[in-house]
DNA sequence: TCGAATTTTCAAAGCGCTTTGGCTGAAACC
DNA sequence: GGTTTCAGCCAAAGCGCTTTGAAAATTCGA
């Protein structure tokens, strides 16, 4: 059924069904009543590709996935995914995901933009000075990073959560408990949330005049092996940590799995406290020691990036707004007084 | 740039441009030539959304994704998505994912294939008698099911691993070290590979004279935390299990925290194995005891079930291929002779 | 009641591509 | 030399929708 038949079978031109259909004022309330009626009696539905070849409009939000052989996905990426789909089915849109390697990323996004595959488009783990931004925002496309960078010299629209905030009250807690020796195993350095999660902690602690030094600062990727490995170095220094924090509760697994092969315990001589991305598979309440956590769905964020999206493409958002979100902190056992 | 213009550049009509670019024969190798050359430098790219009008093929490979606030998508995808982007990368394929809850399902199938948003599908998770496979089959377009469905009275293409016989030599594995209480941790029981997982291992056990109870078996979603509470109760039974099999590697760290709750050791008190994945941020090799596992990549299916996508669009693949890939059982610590 | 203003509808022109069917000129055949 | 054949090219007709510009129908004001 498509257009055409419809028209013919109400005795209408194709104009005035296209229109009813759409909603434009120029059409009589009781003829639009009558063709969406019929349209729906029918099963019409408009063909997409027409529709977008007519319009420039895609119907889409696209994502630049990057692949290759040497990189992973990360599990973020899922969840994240999974609020934007939430809100994406409820609202007609769908998700197309452009798989490029990290060179060919500016190519593939003017590819995208070019062929008006889709309507906006959303970018996550900004670096600083990340270059996608600057090339969004000149090539004019609705978009909206998933995170924040640094050091561009010009506005964007973002959401991130307060990566500085969250840890420079975790950190301030440790403090608190009397931990002078605090350590922490970060996300990959050239990621922004990295950078400001180690500024928070920073920030905390040498208001307290607890020092930080490099030497108990790791920043990898964030995997299990990494945690361990990170871990292991850092409670081999002379001058132990009676206090770790961690970037991501996978990691912690690996410094969780370092202590034990160092016969420590948590909290008794090391506490933890790490931050949640609410993983449906791997919750902090069920750690061998309850996990203390500074907690941010990465799945509302999802949600959020995607009615931003929508809204701007609706062209109901507009302009460069930063959107911050609190991040909560949530004590649990994994978290002690210091050791006099 | 359109064809248009590049045709009128070159002083051709678009019908030759089309055609020497779309490598028709019916067109002189020298034009050709000037014209894939002229595309080339001025960086033409045909319009999908015209093409896809003109022609009906979407270039895109699409996936109706599972959402809805209870509804997880598990990390199992993101490395499948990952292989699938991988080749889909290198063949100008995009991905379209269909965000839809499951009573929406259907409706949503029809509606990309009605629309063609998409040019083939592949399905995932597949459960006994599963309707999806149904329905694509009717509505005649290419499709791959990624894993097997059980009980359909048709045939139809699929790619997966040899579940059964990954277990049955895992289970023979224990069964000849002596083991003769052997507990199963599977996955959601309404998905085949959980069917044919507990089958091996039951085929295995029973050659052997040992026995599975269901009192020994738990089958639930695959986290962390199921495999702890499963652990759990299969550990609390008067005649405690010696070795415990687990379909994931997820499962296994909840397992592996009940083993320690209970102040048991692997492989001393419990064997272990498990399905591995083969995710990045989650070795086995880096387990408290090196895990022993069956291992099957997800991210390879996924590369291989897109080139198998590609070659059915282009008609270079009928029929209804099943593809069963052999996994491998790699003895690690995490398995020893039963104590006696 | 008549012309003007306003609604409501329509025909037709795109959007940028593929593809059908036909045309042209040169090579091949008898 | 005249007729076929065929390679190589082209004009034009879609694909199914939106949108422009104009016409028809209706309402309104005086």
């Amino acid at each position: 059924m498509n257009l055409k038949q419809l028209s013919r079978m109400l005795d209408l031109s194709q104009t005035t069904v296209s229109r009813a259909l759409n909603g434009y004022p120029e059409v009589a309330e009781e003829t639009r009543r009558r063709v969406v009626d019929a349209a729906k009696r029918h099963g019409y539905r408009p063909n997409p590709s027409a529709r977008r070849l007519a319009t420039g409009k895609a119907g889409m939000i696209g994502y630049v996935m990057p692949t290759g052989a040497s990189v992973e996905i990360d599990p973020h990426f899922v969840e994240f995914l999974s609020g934007l789909g939430d809100y994406a089915r409820t609202h007609e849109l769908d998700l197309a995901l452009s798989p490029s390697t990290m060179e060919d990323e500016e190519t593939t996004y003017r590819r995208i933009v070019a062929n008006r595959q889709v309507d906006a488009v959303y970018i996550s783990s900004p670096r600083p000075k990340d270059s996608r931004i600057r090339l969004l925002n000149e090539l004019g496309i609705p978009f909206i990073v998933h995170g924040r960078s640094e050091g561009l010299d010009f506005d964007y629209p973002f959401l991130d959560i307060d990566n500085e905030a969250a840890f420079y009250e975790a950190a301030r807690l440790l403090v608190q408990l009397g931990h002078r020796r605090i350590a922490l195993i970060n996300g990959n350095p050239d990621q922004t949330f990295a950078i400001h999660r180690e500024r928070g902690a920073r920030r905390a602690m040498t208001a307290s005049g607890v020092e930080l030094p490099t030497a108990r600062i790791r920043a990898l990727p964030m995997t299990e092996e990494n945690g361990y490995s990170a871990a292991r170095e850092i409670l081999a220094a002379k001058e132990r940590p009676t206090a770790i924090m961690c970037s991501s509760m996978l990691m912690t697994l690996g410094i969780i799995r370092a202590l034990r092969d160092a016969g420590l315990s948590v909290p008794g001589d090391v506490s933890l406290v790490a931050h949640d991305d609410v993983f449906p598979f791997l919750r902090p309440e069920n750690f061998p020691v309850p996990l203390a956590t500074t907690r941010s769905s990465i799945r509302s964020a999802g949600q959020r990036i995607a009615e931003r999206l929508a809204a701007r493409i609706g062209g109901l958002e507009e302009g460069a707004r930063g959107e911050v979100w609190p991040v909560d902190l949530v004590v649990r056992g994994s978290v002690a007084q210091a050791r006099t």
